[in-house]
DNA sequence: CACCCTCGAGTTCA
DNA sequence: CTCGAGGGTG
């Protein structure tokens, strides 16, 4: 869909030319995509190669003289029949890659196969069971038996282009032995990098004094996500030979109807199809197996979770699959998984490290939360030194003294947690953690908010450093003033002293005065990201960086980030309302609060000038909100912040809004509906989807209950689809949704409406 | 009084 | 993304 030029009309008899050369190329196009085709087909070409290359030529001339003809799919833009791609370039999966849904005990995994035996009525049901690499999905698109692209997997529905960096793998066919190849088929599979090659990896990144990486899956996405252009000839060299150490094995297909397969290939069985790919020349692990009963299958699973170091690549689970193809035709697919595969997930590992220290550490909100510094260990595929302890009572409860051995693991496999201490490991010199009794940062007593509390926090909102900069940070934050250049090293070096001078900001009030000349001569210690502690020069004094100025020619200027963060806050001034609301840290005025007070009062005027009662009538807003919002602009340097924000330019007001009371208004096709958006929506940000259903008048929650109404889910969902199909909350894609909002939900209608019983009627893969 | 909902904090990695 | 805490609503 390429705009024809209609910047300057053409001449008439160019028009001539132009219906000729357009002939031409239709031609040309033609006979070399057939030419090609023959040949990737595997049969003798029917002209020379001489000829073959004349007319690509031919037609590129034409291409270029007329730049308006040029197709996307052009032979021009094809080299032997692969594209010539641009890495990291978006790729469009011919067919959607869908996850895999998850069982976490041989119960879940019994439960599972019984549904599929259930559902498979006469057929005899054999399992493929086999290892689940902890590595990176990849999708190999081959058209004629030709590797066209290699995409990572993206959202399942776009991934990424790495078909330069696959083929340096040397591992991956570019043409797929034997014939007969389909026009197209997609190969899917998983890249890692194998665990002896990831060690030897590290210890040369070590001895180079570059950074080791935290485990394979991290070195496979960080290899193939190298870029070879602009780089020495020694850096080329050493990508690739990094790229060259990685592996794949396939596992699936995608794009070929199962009926053609079966016609083509004669495999009707996953396990066949294997056999197909192998003898294509495609890597197949040599780890799986097909059983006939389920307790193989449950032997298997034990077989392999005690020895998930015996295999080449980290291992995260075991897949089982349906043998048999026609039933996974039968079976279907939800909207993000087939239903004849499941993944058994091995319980989060478990560790043991040092306990080294309990700190405590101050938020924006003075809460004081102490948090285990550990021995740096790997649990689950990461590398972990921190985890937050919550409270002393929680340090009391684990039982966890400074100086024990403590077991630690991944909660849901992603937030490290402490379990307790190995009491057979103590020696006598570990001692007890006792919570500090002033503030870490700026040594005021800690207290509790109210009598009874167990959270300490810091009194010193206004001045106690940790607070300022938490706030800083938080008026930055994508749920504020999404301030871009604005982020945790720039709020901390706006709010830290530097020698010799005060910090720039002693509070947030005055973030919209800051001048270049402010930040500018900011100096901050670099610190250790391993240790957190302050890097020194070779003399002993801890080593300075400025990041708000650079020195060209000997002259000492402001840098980008200089520069951009003052735009950025010089534009932050005109967002709307709710924003700022938001970026005051008002006790529990967040996003919602703060829309509904914006839209309701229309500037923080009538907030500050409205009562009690007249606060609590705002939907969503009680006594205590009220309370809060109240007691808020009781203190002087609150009242401060926005005073010299308003006289920096913040307007604090919807610019229209007829004043308090004035409804929103009501109306418009989403009235008196909620909606929740989850996943990644086709031509919605997350945002953007939440402004699109409050301005077609509907409700934007963030949980799925009960009352919602609908639940947009896109690639990439995660508990709230299973929470809605649990509710029979309806569930829509985000077509539907463009719909929706178009013309609301009876625009919908034809399909079921309510409670949809266990998701009948989804649209299977292929 | 029983849900239902929002807020706030923590974590890790690209 | 997940959880706990605590507020709001019916």
């Amino acid at each position: 869909m390429a705009a024809t030029p209609a910047e300057s009309p053409l001449p008439e008899k160019t028009d001539v030319d132009l219906e000729a050369a357009e002939a031409e190329v239709a031609r040309l196009t033609e006979r070399i995509l057939a030419l090609r085709d023959e040949y990737y087909g595997g049969n003798a070409s029917t002209v020379s190669d001489a000829d073959y290359d004349a007319m690509v030529r031919r037609l590129d001339e034409l291409e270029r003289a007329h730049p308006g003809l040029q197709k996307q799919d052009s032979p021009t833009q094809t080299v032997g029949g692969r594209a010539q791609t641009t890495l990291f370039a978006p790729v469009t999966h011919a067919e959607r890659m869908l996850s895999l849904d998850n069982v976490f005990s041989e119960e879940e995994l019994a439960e599972w196969a019984a549904k599929v035996v259930r559902d498979a009525g006469s057929h005899t049901v054999r399992f493929l069971s086999e290892l689940k690499i902890d590595g990176l999905a990849i999708n190999l698109r081959y058209e004629h038996g030709v590797l066209v692209t290699a995409a990572t997997r993206g959202d399942g529905v776009v991934g990424e282009d790495v078909t330069q960096n696959v083929l340096l793998m040397g591992t991956i066919p570019e043409r797929l032995a034997g014939h007969d190849h389909p026009p197209l088929v997609e190969v899917r599979g998983e890249i890692f990098f194998p665990v002896a090659a990831f060690d030897e990896l590290n210890a040369r990144q070590l001895a180079a004094g570059e950074r080791v990486f935290a485990n394979p899956r991290n070195a496979a996405s960080g290899s193939l996500r190298q870029k070879v252009e602009n780089k020495s000839v020694e850096k080329v060299r050493l990508v690739r030979e990094r790229i060259a150490g990685l592996r794949m094995l396939v596992h699936g297909i995608g794009a070929w109807p199962v009926a053609e397969l079966e016609r083509a290939t004669g495999a009707t069985t996953q396990s066949e199809v294997y056999e197909v790919l192998r003898g294509w020349g495609l890597p197949i692990s040599a780890h799986f197996r097909v059983f006939d009963r389920l307790e193989e299958v449950a032997g298997y699973v034990r077989e392999y979770g005690g020895n998930r170091a015996s295999v080449e690549h980290q291992i995260d689970g075991i897949v089982v699959k349906v043998d048999d193809l026609g039933l996974h035709e039968e079976l279907g697919a939800t909207s993000r998984a087939p239903r004849w595969a499941t993944a058994y997930k091995y319980p989060p590992e478990e560790v043991n490290t040092k306990l080294l220290d309990i700190v405590v550490s101050v938020g924006r909100t003075g809460r004081a939360t102490p948090f285990a510094v550990m021995q740096k260990v790997e649990v689950a595929g990461s590398e972990v030194r921190q985890a937050t302890l919550h409270n002393q009572q929680v340090v009391k409860a684990k039982g966890v003294l400074i100086g024990d051995t403590v077991v630690l693991r991944k909660a849901g496999d992603v937030i490290p947690e402490v379990l307790g201490p190995v009491i057979e490991l103590r020696d006598g010199s570990e001692r007890e953690f006792v919570m500090p009794e002033d503030c870490p940062e700026c040594g005021t007593r800690l207290r509790p908010a109210k009598e009874g509390d167990i959270d300490l926090r810091c009194p010193n909102a206004r001045s106690c450093p940790a607070q300022v900069r938490g706030r800083v940070e938080h008026i930055a934050s994508r749920g504020a003033l999404d301030i871009e250049m604005l982020g945790e090293v720039s709020a901390a070096a706006l709010t830290q002293p530097f020698e010799p001078a005060e910090p720039p900001l002693a509070t947030e009030a005055g973030l919209f005065d800051l001048t270049v000349d402010d930040i500018l001569p900011i100096r901050v210690v670099v610190r250790d990201p391993e240790t957190g502690l302050p890097r020194q020069n070779a003399d002993g004094t801890p080593r300075l960086m400025t990041p708000f100025q650079r020195t060209v020619k000997k002259e000492v200027v402001p840098s980008a980030r200089a520069v951009g963060m003052l735009r950025n806050l010089e534009d932050a001034k005109t967002k709307p309302l709710w924003r700022f609301l938001v970026g005051l840290s008002i006790r529990h005025v967040g996003p919602v609060a703060a829309r509904a007070l914006a839209d309701h009062f229309g500037s923080l005027d009538a907030i500050r000038a409205a009562s009690r009662e007249e606060l609590a009538a705002v939907e969503g807003v009680g006594g205590i909100i009220a309370d809060a919002l109240l007691e808020w602009f009781q203190v002087d340097w609150h009242v401060e912040i926005v005073e010299r924000w308003s006289a920096a330019g913040v307007r604090f007001s919807t610019p229209g809004h007829a004043g308090p009371g004035a409804a929103a208004a009501a109306g418009g096709v989403l009235a008196g509906i909620t909606v929740v958006a989850t996943g990644s929506l086709e031509g919605f940000s997350r945002e953007g989807a939440q402004e699109a259903i409050l301005a077609a008048g509907g409700k934007a929650a963030s949980t799925v209950s009960k009352k919602t109404d609908f639940v947009v889910a896109g690639p990439g969902a995660g508990s709230k689809l299973g929470k809605a199909e649990a509710l029979g909350v309806r569930i829509i894609d985000a077509a539907q949704f463009a719909v929706l909002l178009e013309h609301g939900p009876g625009a919908l209608d034809g399909g079921a409406v309510g409670p949809a019983d266990g998701g009948a009627g989804e649209q299977t893969a292929g």
